[in-house]
DNA sequence: TGATAAGTGAGAAGCGTTCTCACTTTCTGT
DNA sequence: ACAGAAAGTGAGAACGCTTCTCACTTATCA
């Protein structure tokens, strides 16, 4: 029993080739840091993930496609994503941190869908006069944390339609 | 030992007559909710304060005034206060939440000066026409959230002065 | 004043996240 | 192609914040 630890099942399971010849979709999510089969499959399954996921709900996903990997594995990937700005934090459900995929690195910010959990990226929508009357006050403000919830496009498609 | 367990030392320490007659500050704080010596000492101690503050703060400059006040006293006095409003939750530092006293019930958002910890109510920021962009590409945004960061007028005085 | 519902303190428990350790794997330089 | 260094891995322990539990005390209202 407990075989386990072979990591030509974790290929197996993704679509993926031996050692230097990752996917470049995969890799990128990574930026500099290094690869590994168990990280290949983590990448694919955050990018299948239409919106925002918690760690333990991507531990779920890629529990299913192959076993024993650890929920340590997924934060260390997760965070070395963050780092590579390949995906953001975008608020908190039940004491989880909410994570979405994030290509943009413009300014911007992010619009949670609270009946698919799909994450959109907005333009920022602070208003640089209502801004300028906390300046006024004197106060200087450097930097802003924004959150949108709401209803995404295909949410409401169906709501019309059903 | 430990004789403990002794209300009228938190009376003491605080500036509180026994039984009804709670401040009328401290118990605005607390909403309907039931007073005690302890809530009534947390409430002196929250106005304290003056910008925001953790748990673990509070449990502390309590702790200066009156010894064995617990610390689920503590978070439970706050749940309270969030309940009736008194206080809000203003983002968080290392992990904590990071909360503070907040007298307003008008949509507003909050300046966390990143020097002092003071926090001030701020105006919502928010650009509507802005907002509607995200309308237009079939989002419904129904609510939001907001935390600016900065420096407030106090200590911008302070940096201009010395 | 007496009944009862709510608050209290201490510590246990819960939960998400990070760390540790021994081991495996990738990657770089030759 | 290969060896060695550096980084990643899995399991579970540890951590920090917060909530819960339990027996007891206290405020509040009839």
């Amino acid at each position: 029993m407990a075989q386990a630890r072979q990591p030509h099942d974790l290929l197996a399971a993704s679509s993926v080739r031996p050692s230097p010849h990752w996917p470049d979709a995969a890799k990128a999510l990574y930026g500099p840091a290094r690869m590994s089969a168990q990280r290949a499959l983590i990448a694919e399954e955050v990018m299948a993930f239409p919106g925002a996921f918690t760690a333990e709900d991507l531990h779920r996903t890629v529990g299913r496609r192959a076993e024993g990997v650890g929920l340590a594995t997924v934060y260390r990937a997760l965070a070395a994503m963050q780092e590579a700005g390949a995906i953001a934090s975008v608020g908190e459900r039940d004491g989880s941190a909410l994570l979405a995929r994030c290509g943009r690195d413009d300014h911007h910010h992010h619009l949670v869908c609270t009946t698919c959990g799909t994450v959109v990226g907005v333009e920022c929508p602070l208003d640089h006069a209502a801004l300028a009357a906390a300046t006024r006050e004197g106060h200087l403000v450097t930097s802003h944390e924004i959150t949108l919830y709401g209803v995404c496009a295909v949410c409401r498609d169906q709501k019309d339609a059903g």
